[in-house]
DNA sequence: ATAATGATTGGC
DNA sequence: CCAATCATTATT
């Protein structure tokens, strides 16, 4: 099991620490779990594209605020959910957003939550932030759920090689000014889970 | 109370 | 390219 240190650091830090990791949740219809594969580090304060810039704390982002190794989740776009991992100390509101996950268990259930006129293959099941909640079954119920333990977690997994850590810019926050262009988006080289919009890189 | 907008997705 | 769709946030 991971420990309260592994989540409680700068988020940039936790951000390449979860690669490789497992995202899992227990429900009623069976587990869950897929490799995270994609994820993005939002950095507090002074990072235009946070929730937390300049130090907002609304109802929404309080999560943000808390203690590290607890799951933020928030509603966007009238429709979809995105996750994050809380990092950082408490009152130091950093988070990762995980944007795709590998899909390694508990596919059948994950076919069912994405039903669409079509069938989804297995890589496109958790390619991006809401498509990966959907199809993990995860929504505001579980905003400010521990991740150490519980069943939404984050389990221990194969820790990703450097050489196949990619870095580019994060996706959907042109608003964010000079912030937009930081390479704080971290994904695995070559995977094909990891979401569309985001574009490939070597 | 009202207006603006979004850490997205999928369809045309 | 753009509509969907509404909670959240900022503003009056």
């Amino acid at each position: 099991m991971l420990t309260r240190d592994f989540f409680q650091r700068d988020s940039l830090a936790l951000a390449r620490g979860l690669l490789g990791m497992i995202l899992a949740h227990d429900t009623p219809e069976g587990v869950c779990r897929g490799r995270i594969v994609e994820v993005e580090a939002y950095r507090g304060v002074r990072d235009r594209a946070a929730h937390s810039f300049g130090g907002r704390r609304t109802p929404r982002n309080e999560t943000m605020y808390g203690p590290a190794g607890h799951a933020y989740v928030y509603f966007v776009y009238g429709m979809h959910h995105c996750v994050n991992v809380v990092a950082a100390d408490v009152d130091v509101p950093e988070a990762v957003l995980i944007r795709a996950l590998l899909p390694t268990e508990g596919i059948e259930i994950m076919q069912r939550r994405r039903a669409s006129s079509r069938a989804v293959k297995v890589e496109r099941l958790c390619q991006g932030p809401a498509n990966l909640s959907r199809a993990m079954g995860i929504d505001r119920r579980h905003n400010g759920f521990d991740l150490l333990a519980g069943p939404l977690r984050i389990e221990v997994g194969t820790p990703l090689p450097d050489r196949l850590v990619a870095k580019a810019p994060r996706v959907g926050v042109a608003y964010a000014g000079v912030d937009a262009r930081r390479p704080w988006r971290l994904y695995e080289r070559h995977q094909t889970a990891v979401s569309a919009l985001a574009g490939r890189r070597r």
